[in-house]
DNA sequence: TTGACATTAAATGTATACATTTTAAATTAG
DNA sequence: CTAATTTAAAATGTATACATTTAATGTCAA
């Protein structure tokens, strides 16, 4: 039997992985019994996913699987590119080698297996990220970017295709990781932002041309 | 009987009005009999208030009731500062009469009863602010503010004293709706941002005096 | 046929009861 | 007396049953 932190993961990847369509409209009733569990347990994983992003409200019942759009992604986006650059800038000071260090294990990680699932190759980018915003000291800065990041999670599981810029981005990353050992915080934050502005236009270029084939 | 959303405005307003004090644990069975409500209720409204940083985890049990700190608060103002102004930008092409006439209003009514209770003024603050970016297109970036604001709220019930700065911003707050009015956007950003920095100023310090008397 | 109203089905909200986990206390061995 | 283990109490998690609300269906009159 499923337990509420089950059922919340189950739920999510189902949904990031289309097991869910987008538009579809999911009743307590029908999760419970899908899932085979209680309403309870239902309502909490729904409140969750909801405040996260992967559900929203439809009326006055039910919870729709939301859709995609280059919009909402550009937005997306460009509120990283409005909040990580901060978050470098306050936690640049307090970069030890410790921190650099599992960075760069993380990037490794990510080119020693090439053929992960694009959702468990988001997960890799944004823990790398998040490990240099770490030590901000700003901690509603950083669950802000933790609920940016899941939402853009949601588009990475959306297609293979989406995601292959990050491979083109591995150049990038190491080199931000290099500036950064340098203490060259003011050039890591120009790079920083380049970066996330290619991501970005790459993520949006695609769902344009996906939208009108 | 309370209802769902009757428990999460009385348990707001009592942990705004200081009923229940910074560091108290709150149990689901508590608050279920002291407000004579079925847990399940109780459940509810504490996951939605927690999410908004009106309670905070406390171990595996139970929920803690935050503190203030001026670290806080100049963290939230800061995010402010980063957000508003881009949120600004985007809304100015789009703000209309309508919205500049119904943020007006909401200025008199702060203007003709000084002696509302801060957690009201402090709101209707806010609704003069998110009238002029209801524009601007962006629902994450709206929803992300609205947060912030919850946040920033919790501070403005604190004490009647740390909200004063706010009649001494009225005269921006006209200067404000004036250069929008006359589609001087860059002008308008910049007030905006150095209003929010004296608003930001004035709280911190106050926090910061408080602290060490 | 259409539109308003009554009726019914389904979904969510709420309460109670039970199960599991966690915390604290108390007892006992060293 | 201390520390570790056991035991009891309290808190949360979960399931079921009931109440209320909402949506849909069908009926009847115009």
């Amino acid at each position: 039997m499923l337990k509420k932190q089950q059922l919340y993961q189950q739920l999510k990847q189902d949904i990031q992985l289309q097991h869910w369509a987008p538009g579809t409209v999911l009743t307590q009733q029908h999760i419970a019994q899908y899932y085979a569990v209680s309403r309870i347990v239902v309502r909490d994983a729904q409140q969750r996913l909801m405040s996260e992003g992967w559900l929203k409200l439809h009326g006055k019942a039910g919870m729709q699987v939301p859709g995609f759009s280059a919009a909402e992604a550009q937005e997306l986006c460009l509120l990283r590119l409005q909040l990580e650059p901060l978050a470098l800038e306050c936690a640049a000071p307090r970069l030890n080698f410790t921190l650099l260090g599992q960075a760069e294990d993380v990037l490794q990680r990510l080119n020693k297996q090439p053929d992960l699932p694009a959702y468990q190759r988001g997960a890799l980018n944004w823990q790398f990220h998040r490990l240099l915003y770490q030590g901000c000291e700003k901690p509603h800065l950083l669950r802000l970017l933790d609920q940016l990041h899941q939402q853009v999670a949601r588009y990475l599981g959306f297609q293979e295709q989406a995601l292959r810029y990050h491979d083109t981005s591995d150049a990038e990353h190491l080199q931000l990781l290099d500036l950064l050992r340098q203490h060259k915080t003011a050039a890591a934050i120009d790079l920083l932002c380049t970066h996330i502005q290619t991501a970005s236009d790459g993520l949006v270029q695609y769902l344009k041309t996906q939208k009108a084939p």
